[in-house]
DNA sequence: TATATACGCAACTGATTAGTTGCGCAAATT
DNA sequence: AATTTGCGCAACTAATCAGTTGCGTATATA
């Protein structure tokens, strides 16, 4: 069992899943209505994001609201960090460039 | 076959790949050094990256050195963007929220 | 109290995946 | 010219994954 973020965003319905939590909490039920897949297909999903804590519930009733942890989202930003060091670093490299072509 | 960038960097091994190769261009042989695979298992990680080019190629005699497609990884970046804004507004929410407390 | 609804869990299936070994080919070295 | 090195490709295997159907259980409604 992997169960990381990243393999957690790899699935399309997953990440339409986080997309449509993000805005409110939805009801497995709920979701299900926006994909072609069964309840249980959606509450898999929900399983895996659960448990690599993307997600958390809330029940009230019969019903469980799943809402996004949007703090853990930000792993991937932090992840993301040590690649903008790169871009800035070639965005940098083609600045000198053309300060070198201006120069001539 | 899926692959796409969310797929691609679902792999920790090809997560440390593009780690690897951000720094500077690396032949599969090299690379495969850094890890317990073999190099065709390394090889087979660079054509998936190859495939939904995260990395490209440049042949030098009979050495293949592989390098990050860096503007690719901003697809990730231009993804977490609509997730910014529910953490900025949640931020903005407790900014408010204190404000109420400090208010009183 | 009977029934409908919302859900999770378990078992199953077909597809995909990460990894391997074993080639063959082209470039470099001897 | 023979050998070594670097590589991609194909075939294979074991594991994982997405999705299904079929339960059981708890909550709400009639």
């Amino acid at each position: 069992m992997r169960r990381d973020i990243f393999q957690a965003i790899a699935d399309p319905t997953r990440r339409a899943i986080i997309a449509l939590i993000a805005v409110h909490a939805m009801t497995p039920s709920a979701l299900a209505e926006h994909f072609d897949s069964t309840r249980q297909g959606i509450s898999k999903h929900l399983k895996i994001l659960t448990e690599c804590q993307l997600v958390k519930q809330e029940q009230q009733g019969r019903e469980i609201y799943y809402q996004l942890e949007i703090d853990k989202m930000k792993e991937i930003d932090n992840w993301l960090e040590q690649f903008r060091k790169v871009w800035e670093t070639r965005f940098q490299q083609l600045d000198d460039l053309l300060l070198t072509i201006n120069m001539k």
